[in-house]
DNA sequence: GCTAAATTATGCAACAATGAAACAAGGGGG
DNA sequence: CCCCCTTGTTTCATTGTTGCATAATTTAGC
């Protein structure tokens, strides 16, 4: 397997948390399992939509579902995967906080 | 700041890791500094398109430029960044091994 | 001003996100 | 067994976004 082949693969899971919704449902699924309904409820958005997502989540590997009855449960697959997004999310606050340190360096 | 806001800013820093090429100059970049024209070479695609990328990752607090004489050379901005992709790939080999298996499962 | 290095602009093809509507898939109850 | 209601998924059309090559532009050093 090549090493462009990885990237590829690397980038089509990092594509999964390139979206705020999707970010939403891990953040939401971080301890615990939900339901498509009560979890569309939670985000405000149709399921429909939120079907979407959850499919391309489940699809590479970051959620799981499990069916009771008539209902759906998702939850994570791989807790790996919140220990990444938040790692990410501390770059981030890293780098705001970085940026307004600056913007407050011009303003003097 | 609304939660939604900083989902959006979080899904706009994932959305950099979220392409080939900028995994493949995160990996590249991981312990050492590079111009320009030798990652271009290195990578084999044109300055153009690395200066784009480059010029996205810098942006968002991924990568960092220093200049000396003609030459700029681009470095991590923030080391987290390669922790993160790490556990990512560490998700995706889990993703693809749990796949193999069950591949397996069906054969039989 | 000339050259090498890097960035920016433009245009186009491919891809992603979404709402609306159609479609499955399970339980009821009669 | 058939109908119906609830829950999820899929399809389709539209709109917006991304990636890239090419060409034009900027910047530093000589």
């Amino acid at each position: 397997m090549g090493n462009k082949e990885i990237y590829e693969i690397h980038a089509s899971i990092c594509q999964c948390l390139a979206n705020p919704k999707r970010l939403e449902v891990i953040n939401t699924l971080r301890d615990k399992e939900m339901g498509v309904t009560e979890l569309a409820e939670k985000m405000g958005i149709t399921k429909a939509n939120l079907s979407q997502h959850l499919a391309i989540m489940r699809d590479k590997g970051i959620l799981k579902s499990r069916r009771e009855g008539t209902n759906i449960y998702y939850s994570l697959a791989n807790p790996k995967v919140i220990q990444a997004c938040d790692i990410m999310r501390e770059v981030l606050f890293e780098h705001l906080k970085e940026r307004e340190r600056l913007t407050k360096k011009v303003k003097l």
